[in-house]
DNA sequence: ATGGTGACCTGACCGC
DNA sequence: TGCGGTCAGGTCACCA
């Protein structure tokens, strides 16, 4: 279940686990997207020190003071993952794919279980800790393409102006598309890509080099306002422990597009509508978003 | 270079 | 009730 603000929940809520030690590691499968590592128990004995995200990835950091010796896993919840925690009575679900046992100071123990039911998540050993503090150091398949945070101050109008006219003739590729390029910015899905266009008033084809300045300044502001919401939101839900069940992310919240074509538009009644975009669903109301 | 498509999977839902 | 088709929050690899 992700779009940014479900990572960045999900991070919060992988709190309560740091300091704890692992003291077993269960993998039910050997791949996802990728093979799962098969040496996962070597973590036993570990403790979880800090978790980090960059976009979508969550950087799960370890180290074992003992042999002084440290590891981080990269974890990325694909489009249907989650990583739930149970106490030590949990039976096994057949989508629970990997199972970490962690025990606190107190001797509790945790289950910390990576739920994936379509499997297109990812979970590997990242090689080491350069991008705690450093974004931009690791030359790592996954994270070494991507681009800004998207609450990053650095996120503007004026960098995605920059981006489009570097070159000559600008990109011309559909404005929808070139947000929901993590080559771009990243932690822009399919739903808030739509969110943000509608209340920007922006056709999600709008050509990208057809856009003034002005109206890429309104888009971030709302890329980055709804975003931020959104996490808000995700964040207190977690309070009580029905996090746990998938359900309660953004479905809880009020998408104005998303998901509704041939539904009325909020602002002005039209029906909205639906186009296709790289393989991607993208509604938006023809008449507040005219091309 | 870059745009479009297929691939990876299961599950939910819709219409017959 | 059951079956087939379609669609889903992401991303990478490949081909034209």
């Amino acid at each position: 279940m992700p779009e940014l603000p479900e990572v960045e929940t999900t991070k919060t809520s992988l709190s309560p686990l740091i300091g704890q030690t692992v003291n077993f590691v269960q993998r039910h499968r050997p791949n996802l997207r990728e093979p799962i590592p098969s040496d996962l128990d070597t973590l036993t004995g570990f403790v979880l020190r800090l978790v980090t995200r960059r976009a979508k990835y969550l950087l799960l950091h370890f180290d074992n003071v003992k042999d002084n010796a440290n590891k981080t896993l990269l974890v990325h919840l694909g489009m249907s993952g989650s990583l739930l925690q149970y106490d030590d009575t949990h039976q096994k679900d057949k989508h629970d794919h990997i199972i970490f046992g962690f025990t606190d100071a107190q001797g509790t123990k945790t289950l910390l279980c990576y739920h994936d039911p379509r499997r297109f998540g990812i979970v590997v050993w990242a090689d080491n800790d350069a991008f705690i503090d450093n974004k931009d150091s690791m030359a790592d398949k996954y994270l070494s393409r991507l681009g800004i945070e998207p609450l990053d101050d650095g996120f503007t109008g004026d960098y995605l102006y920059q981006y489009i006219y570097r070159r000559a003739k600008g990109v011309s590729k559909p404005i929808k598309t070139l947000i929901m390029d993590q080559a771009v910015v990243v932690g822009v899905g399919n739903i808030y890509a739509a969110e943000s266009l509608f209340l920007a008033k922006i056709h999600p084809c709008s050509p990208a080099n057809h856009l003034s300045l002005a109206q890429l300044d309104l888009l971030v502001a709302h890329i980055k306002a709804i975003l931020q919401q959104a996490i808000i939101q995700g964040g207190s839900t977690l309070k009580d422990f029905k996090v746990a069940d998938n359900k309660t992310g953004y479905f809880q919240q009020t998408l104005l597009v998303y998901g509704r074509a041939g539904e009325m538009c909020p602002t002005c009644g039209a029906v909205l509508e639906n186009v296709k975009l790289g393989g991607r669903a993208s509604v938006y109301c023809p008449k507040c978003q005219p091309l």
